[in-house]
DNA sequence: CGGTTCATTGAGATATCTCAATGGTCGTGG
DNA sequence: CCACGACCATTGAGATATCTCAATGAACCG
């Protein structure tokens, strides 16, 4: 399995040998989480460091009168809990969508890493703050988009980090996500959710069968949803050994996990 | 003037007289800004990292269509952009509210503080996850729910974050957002936070007159928006020098900046 | 092959928005 | 000290997005 949080890093500043190493090493503990479990629980005190290895996940607050509220998309390469131990306790959860592969890192670990590779330090104070960028455009996209605009912003973002780490074909991707999980990250209703999802489709912006997401016009789609990549970050990376903004070749997987989900025929 | 940082992170922990003295060194190089002023633009190169020393501001973004968005009130004693000099640009702006004193610490000098310090990095780290943290109940506030639970709530919020830094009041504060700033941090409309302040002043719950909130019941409030402190992280510090939960004397000051607002008769 | 979960559709209810007008407050200049 | 203008708060009425409840249909799994 390629490490997407390296490819992901790389975005940023260019790794060498010795720092990927160095974070091949730290990851190498690993976990298996199955689909739809808690893999934290708001109120827990908090445990190691953990990084998505593969599948998805997702913050999540949940409600008194029993709706939920997903607050972020955890994709493989993203960190759950940067340092996140210096709180007393979670205040929220995580839970998976998909079976997860989990590394998890020792605090101390982390610690030495980032004191012994400061490249990588910086790498990992970078997308900690690309993490806070995303959940603050978020905010704006529930606040201030309709439906339709609401649900295309999410489908144009997790297209752009997707992408990043390898993980799209062409312009589309696996997306395990049910309406209801789209509903619960997006403050809609299930229902309407349905509803908007067939007038993008309808506007020939999307196709979405058997969990495998197409845009057809991206430049539309981001028009129509008010997307603007820039809070990414994923833009202008500052690397010297910088390839394309595309990865020239097709991901080597688009299944989560284990083969939980089917492609598209 | 008091200095509301060191008040803040001692909610964290109890910081010793050199870490004191440390803190109000990097702060000593203020600048002064007028209220409704941008101090920092979004598309802007990376500065210096700012504080709030005194004063009302906020994040923002601006859409296409001329509406803004508010995703963060910045209160005294908050940071603007810990460590964010490591992306290459904003990706919002930063306003006032009212006028502000600002401390503008280079890039250097922090790292030389948290180097040199660690239990002050420790507490700037566990601010900045506290920041995340309200960021993601933002998130779930305007996504889940109605407008009076909505204003309810950030109502409490504002409460309880100038309670750690003394300037509360018995149960009210100054209060020197516009229905218009309201709404654009709560995902509404001006017309619309008319009514439900009408709604919660109705209800016995609050009282808002010439700037300065009262809030009358705090646990009805509370109840009324389904508030929760926990994510603050204000809750339990584990400081051995603890005192109370409510500061024993009333702050100093409860005007903003210069004296551009009058608190109630 | 039957049951469970998920997606889809309809119809009526409600929160919120839009547009537009009125009223209040405050600072400024005459 | 008053009058004016600017800005902000308040109210009304109709429009619209979204929700709720409820039922049906499709897909998938054991």
């Amino acid at each position: 399995m390629p490490n997407f949080l390296i490819a992901k890093l790389q975005w940023f500043t260019p790794l060498s040998d010795a720092d990927r190493l160095a974070l091949h090493g730290a990851t190498a503990k690993r976990r298996q989480v199955g689909a739809r479990e808690d893999i934290a629980h708001e109120g827990q005190a908090h445990g190691p460091v953990r990084m998505i290895l593969d599948g998805w996940a997702c913050r999540y607050r949940q409600l008194d009168d029993g709706r939920r509220q997903i607050t972020a998309i955890l994709l493989p390469g993203d960190l759950c809990d940067t340092h996140v131990n210096v709180l007393c306790e979670m205040d929220h959860s995580i839970g998976t969508i998909t079976p997860v592969t989990l590394a998890e890192i020792a605090r101390d670990r982390l610690d030495a890493l980032v004191g012994s590779r400061p490249i990588v330090g910086r790498a990992l104070w970078w997308e900690m703050l690309a993490a806070v960028s995303v959940q603050r455009e978020w905010t704006v996209n529930i606040a201030r988009r309709e439906g339709i605009a609401r649900l295309g912003h999410l489908f144009c973002e997790l297209f752009h980090r997707l992408r990043a780490v390898g993980l799209t074909r062409d312009f589309g991707y696996g997306l395990p996500l049910r309406q209801s999980e789209l509903a619960d990250a997006l403050g809609l209703t299930e229902v309407h959710v349905n509803r908007c999802l067939r007038a993008l489709r309808d506007r020939d912006l999307i196709t979405l069968r058997g969990r495998w997401l197409t845009i057809l016009d991206l430049p539309a789609l981001e028009r129509a949803s008010l997307f603007r990549p820039n809070y990414l970050h994923l833009g202008r990376r500052n690397a010297a050994n910088a390839v394309g903004p595309v990865p020239a070749r097709p991901p080597e997987t688009y299944r989560y996990g284990s083969s939980h989900y089917q492609s598209a025929r």
